[in-house]
Parts: structure tokens; sequence; C-alpha cells
DNA sequence: AACGCAGGCAACCGCCAAGTC
DNA sequence: AGACTTGGCGGTTGCCTGCGT
């Protein structure tokens, strides 16, 4: 029926977006919300479509994101969703606060769907792999023809990873994949709890979480796994005790962009939860 | 030091579903 | 009921960076 495009393309932005157009961007979104994605690269004065505008946001400028390397935690939760719900990025992003389906995309296509071979399971069926079917007959998919990720290279130090792991594919690998994945950047364990300590665990029942829902306070950060869903989806039981500052909010790296006025502008509109919550 | 290559990630593309008129 | 709009999703692409030679 002949769609049109989102956008006229004509003597639009495209490719990565500068500092100033982030700022635009952050600018518009704190002082008018979430509005038709359409109208808002003409309101922001930004020369982009609506799409990019959208994905912009989302992806990178959103202030509830959370970034850097998955928890331990989180990657479990991802490859336990990714057995369950296959490549449907956005459900498994549903169940992480703060994480997008964009970036537990990239995650898995880059680092977890290699770890996985590494540790002799099939990324695909999450079985354990066969080394003898698989060495000489597997028939790298259509995606891999680019750099080949962990089906070529990485792939062939996978496989010898795999046959040193390949007898004990369920245990072994904790602590070699310890070593292999950097420490020192790692998110809270947030998902800890949504596993082990919320065992009426609903995949399809996890609220996704808003922003102004991760600002609420639950508690020490060790604990903080539960946390932003449960614990703020109460509201009212948000009323904790002494909390840390570091265990109940953070800036979204974007504040880099963002000058007094926006920061001014995102405290009044979230601030009120602080204040709600004694935080101040 | 220079070059080439592979990996990582941000962003785009095209399709789909839901909503609206 | 059907055309159209909009937002969302998953797959793919292209650029940048780091590493090895």
């Amino acid at each position: 029926m002949g769609r049109k495009p989102c956008c006229e393309k004509v003597g639009l932005k495209k490719g990565l977006w500068t500092a100033e157009e982030d700022r635009k961007l952050v600018n518009f979104m704190l002082n008018h919300g979430k509005c038709c994605w359409r109208a808002v690269p003409e309101l922001a004065g930004l020369l982009r479509c609506g799409k990019s505008c959208r994905l912009r946001w989302t992806n990178y400028l959103r202030p509830d994101l959370r970034r850097g390397l998955l928890s331990d935690a989180e990657e479990k939760l991802v490859i336990d969703l990714h057995s369950q719900l296959g490549n449907r990025w956005s459900k498994i992003a549903s169940h992480l606060p703060g994480r997008t389906d964009n970036e537990i995309k990239n995650l898995w296509n880059t680092y977890i769907k290699k770890k996985l071979r590494k540790i002799g399971t099939d990324p695909l069926t999450h079985m354990p792999i066969i080394p003898s079917a698989n060495e000489q007959t597997h028939q790298q998919p259509k995606q891999q023809r680019r750099h080949g990720d962990a089906w070529s290279n990485g792939d062939q130090k996978a496989e010898e990873a795999t046959s040193k792991y390949c007898c004990e594919v369920d245990e072994a690998p904790e602590a070699e994949e310890k070593s292999a994945v950097s420490t020192s950047d790692r998110a809270p364990d947030i998902a800890d709890a949504s596993l082990s300590s919320c065992p009426e665990f609903c995949t399809d029942e996890v609220p996704i979480i808003q922003p102004h829902e991760i600002l609420i306070p639950c508690g020490s950060s060790s604990s903080s796994s539960s946390s932003s869903s449960s614990c703020s989806s109460t509201g009212s039981s948000a009323k904790a005790g002494p909390i840390e500052p570091a265990s109940f909010m953070e800036l979204p790296e974007s504040t880099y962009l963002w000058g007094v006025d926006d920061l001014t502008v995102w405290f009044s509109i979230h601030g009120e939860e602080l204040w709600k919550h004694d935080l101040f």
C-alpha cells in the first residue's frame, strides 16, 4: 500500500550524534517530556527524523539508563531469558532495568554469544555443543559474514576452550569467566534477586521500570537487586531508612551534556520524588 | 611507527502491530 | 472496514578503536 517514510529524509542529518544535538534533545525531553516523536525534531531544533531522536533518547540519553558491563547476575538473566524468549531483545531488556534492547542485543552478539560458545553451549539452542558434530560441519550463519565474531576468529579460541570445558560444561566455566571479564567496572547486581529472591518471577509480568521509579531508595546496595522494580513500584513503601546516595540514584551518563538549567529542570521533574522520600 | 585487521557499539533500515480517522 | 500514522522491534551496517604484526 505504499508506506510513507517516517519523515522527510531530504536534508536530515544522519550518523553519529553530536554533543550539541544530544543537548538539544535532552533539553527538549526534560522540558516537555515524551510526546509525538515525529514532532520532536522540529520542536527541539534538530535536523533528525523522529525515529532517530527516539532511538537516541531510549538507547543513550534516557535518564534511567545504566551502562557498562552486565553484572554476573544480569548476564545470567539475559542468558536465561534468551533461552526462553529467543531474540526478543526488548522483552529481555524489560527485565533488566536501565538496560536497552539495543545494548543487550549488542552485548549478546559480541560478548555473551562468544562466551557461551567458549563454555560449550550453543548460543542458539542453549544446548551443550557436541564438538565432533560442530567443529567440522558448523556452517556460518549469514550474519557472520562480516566479522565472524564468535564463530570465526574468536570461535577458534573458543573451540580450544571448549575442548577444555566440554566435559564439565555446567560448572567449570565459572572461575574462568571471572577472569575473562573485567570485574572492575561492574554494575550492581540488580538482577540477583530477580532470580534468587523472587521465586514467583515471571518474565511476562515484570513491569518496565519508569525513570521516576529508579529514584526511589531501596536500602543498601547489596540488596539492590529487587529494588529497582519491586521496591519502587510500591511507591509508598519507599520510605526507606537512611541510605547511601549511590544506592538510590545515579544520574545518567548523559548528564555530561546537561547544563545547569537542564539539571535544574531534571530535578524539578524528579526532585519531588527525592523530597518525598526524605532524600534531601 | 605504520599498517591492517577484528571487535565493539551506535545508529540506520525495513517490517510489523496497534491506534486513529 | 480499510487506509493511514505512529511507535516499536529485530536485523544489519558502518565507523571507531585497540591490538597484533
